[in-house]
DNA sequence: TTGTAAGCGTTATCAC
DNA sequence: GTGATAACGCTTACAA
């Protein structure tokens, strides 16, 4: 807390004040804000004394300046799912609490054509340390590539490993999904349908192998009828539903990309009289706030998203955190996702 | 786009670079840059030209120290309610897109004893020239006033006037739930329910005066049994559903002060086999994502958060923007929420 | 361990 | 209209 506030239209103090005040130069003030190790433990108590006195915050333009650099990492997003993106915000935010960092937050957009040229402006003007890409836009190279071009850092945040350990988190979203299919098997499904992510999605490729690995090591198959297109939408939960639920032998249970269309599958499953889970098992994907407004609660996949915040920032920006900031270059880069259960899965009928 | 890429690790050009190859002097780049009058059409065509040539990009960090103010606005949310938070970032940066100014988010606890120092701290730091405040922060009178005694510009956004014009965005939530309320009585719905928000909250208040009128300007009032509390949280609306739906005679309809309380309020209904529309009428709040992703769809009042998120930069930065940036001052700092009609309201049995 | 001088890239002042 | 020169508040040499 301040000691003397200047109130509004008052000037901070500077540095040069500070310097006065206790009798160094400015340089030595500079050192302890930067916690050189050369100090004497007297001179360093005088300083802080100072600065405590005077409610000296140092400017963080005039250091950006001097520095070459400023102390600004990027969020980019183009994220249909709010809470993903302020889940990981909350752990970017987490990570860089007690640093001199902040947080600059950009939505793109990703169909448009200029929004590489959006991105371009946006980092050549803000010239932000480090830039964090959230999927599906981590999945573009052409991004990855500019900010190399541009010299800024770069994470990517996707469900697979997608660049080197250094500048990618991901997630075991395969794993988790094949776990979460093979419950249904042992269950007693065997005729399970699915509904898939957009085409092109890296994050729609990996819930699909999983799904199929699964199908695989219980020597199932999937029937085209059975395999239904997506795009992360509830209007195409509800067409899938809507197919899917209509076959003269329906599925015992759907696995959903995501949680918006298991919701549409849902609510298809209502309109139409069946049961869930007693006649229709229904599993998503995200861990939506959706999975549990619902009725029944969906199970689904919850990835550590908050995590892979904290986990990004510490490797875009290890040298700005503390010591305990590892980060990068180890397996620790792909975070466990885990199989949520709830009430939208049951044994088939008759089981 | 850069005529001339420096490429990682290359040296961005500076203004120097500009000036010396324009054969002009600085002042005169930095007066292009700044759009000054006083130019020669010649002189500014001829250093346009030499920023074109070099890809120069002016550093903010030098401007904001120059200037002595930095080009940042902030948004200080503590929000259970991700796509609002979103939806108003949004209609921020659509307002300032074209503009030098960047936007700051940061997260804050409200319920933390070390909140207002917190914002304090951040707002010494990075000293932003404003800060905008989402409900429910917006209607802590305490961080208003931070704001003013560090010299920081800042706005709030509210369900109802809650400051001055210049420093208050907000919605007619009050007469739009009334509208709603009424709308059920002219469906014949006698009995209705209420489930309320969070006690202290500004928006819950104005919900429940809403219903309070509509209620009161058809004769009816509230008995007690049928008054819900609440805290926004979808498991209230649990608590509340059982509630109200397990007296001897329910209501035939519940209005809910939120999307996530309805949403709770709906699985009760589900699990004791009470049809939605037909035996009971839901609204919400909100309009959020759950809204529509909930079986039946939820009839519900849409706040124009991106909207407010447009107007709320313009009237906090008004000179940053262009001159077509009104912004503060009149009436339009109120802005209009919409009743929504889904699936979720029908007449009440026997009508 | 501390201080001095110079500079980071821009804008303000005030001449011309 | 335009340009020298001095800020802006801080850090990096390098010297002491």
């Amino acid at each position: 807390m301040a000691a003397q506030d200047s109130g509004p239209g008052g000037k901070q103090p500077t540095i040069n004040d500070v310097a006065a005040l206790a009798g160094v130069s400015k340089k030595t003030v500079s050192r302890v804000i930067n916690r050189s190790q050369f100090l004497t433990d007297k001179t360093r108590a005088a300083v802080e004394q100072a600065i405590e006195q005077l409610g000296f915050v140092p400017n963080p333009q005039a250091r950006a300046l001097a520095f070459r650099r400023n102390f600004l990492i990027a969020l980019l997003h183009d994220n249909p799912n709010a809470q993903t993106v302020l889940n990981f915000q909350r752990g970017v935010l987490d990570a860089i609490k007690d640093s001199d960092l902040a947080l600059l937050v950009r939505p793109v957009d990703r169909g448009s054509d200029a929004m590489l040229e959006d991105v371009r402006t946006f980092l050549e003007k803000q010239r932000p340390i480090g830039a964090m890409l959230l999927p599906p836009i981590s999945e573009n190279d052409d991004l990855a590539a500019l900010c190399d071009d541009l010299g800024v850092r770069y994470v990517r945040i996707g469900s697979a490993r997608i660049d080197d350990a250094t500048h990618c988190i991901s997630s075991n979203d395969r794993e988790v999904v094949a776990q979460a299919v093979r419950g249904l098997v042992s269950l007693g499904h065997r005729r399970i349908g699915f509904v898939r992510g957009p085409v092109g999605f890296r994050s729609a490729a990996e819930r699909e192998q999983g799904f199929l690995e699964a199908l695989a090591d219980a020597g199932l198959d999937l029937p085209a009828e059975l395999n239904a297109p997506g795009n992360y939408r509830y209007a195409a939960g509800v067409e899938a539903g809507e197919a899917l639920l209509s076959l003269s032998v329906p599925p015992t249970a759907i696995f959903c990309s995501n949680d918006e269309m298991a919701a549409g599958v849902m609510s298809v499953a209502h309109g139409k009289g069946i049961r869930v889970p007693d006649a229709l098992s229904i599993i998503g994907f995200d861990d939506s706030p959706t999975a549990t407004h619902i009725w029944p609660a969906l199970s689904t996949v919850r990835w550590p998203i908050r995590e892979m915040g904290v986990r990004a920032a510490q490797t875009l920006v290890p040298d700005f955190l503390g010591p305990d900031a590892k980060g990068g270059g180890d397996e620790s880069a792909v975070l466990a996702s885990t199989f949520v259960e709830r009430q939208s899965v049951a044994p088939p009928p008759g089981h």
